[in-house]
DNA sequence: CGAACCTCCTGCGGGC
DNA sequence: TGCCCGCAGGAGGTTC
């Protein structure tokens, strides 16, 4: 389900409500999600809920320096929200965090691709092994025309290939990457090696701008995406390409087109992407 | 190293 | 109506 803008969505949500939160207990209804749920996470009960920032499309959650934090991935499925502790747990609510506010924090995960880890007090949770290669944040300095042009270089496969490999630049999830190459004018299956610095320049600007701009809209919700709060993502009505193969281009009126590349569909305007 | 392919899991919508 | 198939917002793994 979520890319960058929804987990950032996700994570102001959580973070208005954190202040002076302990958690007063955990309850976890299926430990297996892509990784097997901390056995440590039964033992946090009584500690401080300090902050959450994100990483990529991951959270994490600062329990303190005597306690660690938790590492939380939403996979393709999962949802963060906040439930009233007497409401009838749904199906596929896996794992409950009741607070010291009277809140309860639960994670919703159908596919369980998802992954609720505790990481110990000590190390840099951004030296966990699933954090320390990542690439730059898209919204960052350090993603640029020159380190997306490096990427580049070596590489044959399909632009819309390497911009949403993780070592490029994080974030960048099916919808998004179709988005930012209609806006960049570019072609998804180009090969990443053949295109120009400028081109790569307007890539990097289309990054930025559909990912601050879906933020801004609180993400985007095409089935279930809903935030912390249970609002949804108003995103999808802004979309340009993604999931409107048949249908006219908003800038141009030429049939939107749909082809499969590297498993996932794709979607480009074949007069404005060349 | 990169490219192409597969895998995990559940739910839903389309076609028959 | 019911059943089967393909597809879905992620990402790690294998093989060549």
């Amino acid at each position: 389900m979520p890319e960058l803008p929804e987990v950032e969505t996700t994570c102001r949500g959580i973070a208005a409500h954190l202040a002076r939160a302990t958690i007063r207990e955990v309850i976890v209804r299926r430990h297996d999600l892509r990784q097997a749920v901390s056995p440590a996470l039964a033992a946090l009960t009584g500690v401080p809920l300090l902050a959450v920032r994100r990483r990529a499309k991951y959270l994490l959650f600062d329990l303190g320096p005597r306690h660690g934090h938790l590492l939380v991935h939403l996979g393709m499925s999962g949802s963060l929200r906040f439930a009233h502790p007497a409401d009838a747990f749904k199906t596929h609510d896996h794992i409950a965090l009741t607070l010291s506010n009277g809140q309860q924090l639960r994670f919703h995960d159908p596919r369980r691709f998802g992954l609720f880890l505790h990481l110990p007090p000590g190390a840099d949770p951004l030296d966990h092994p699933l954090l320390r290669r990542l690439g730059p944040e898209p919204l960052s300095e350090e993603f640029s025309a020159d380190t997306l042009r490096a990427a580049c270089r070596s590489r044959t496969a399909a632009i819309k290939l390497v911009i949403m490999d993780a070592k490029v630049v994080v974030g960048v999830g099916n919808i998004y990457a179709s988005e930012a190459l209609f806006r960049a004018g570019i072609r998804p299956a180009t090969s990443a090696r053949a295109l120009s610095a400028p081109r790569l320049a307007r890539l990097v600007a289309g990054i930025r701008a559909v990912l601050s701009e879906a933020i801004a809209a609180g993400g985007t919700t095409l089935r279930d995406f809903l935030h912390a709060d249970g609002e949804p993502g108003y995103f999808r009505q802004e979309l340009l390409v993604y999931g409107r193969a048949g249908q006219p281009c908003r800038k141009c009126g030429a049939v939107i087109r749909q082809a499969v590349l590297g498993q996932r569909s794709t979607f480009w305007c074949p007069r404005c992407q060349r």
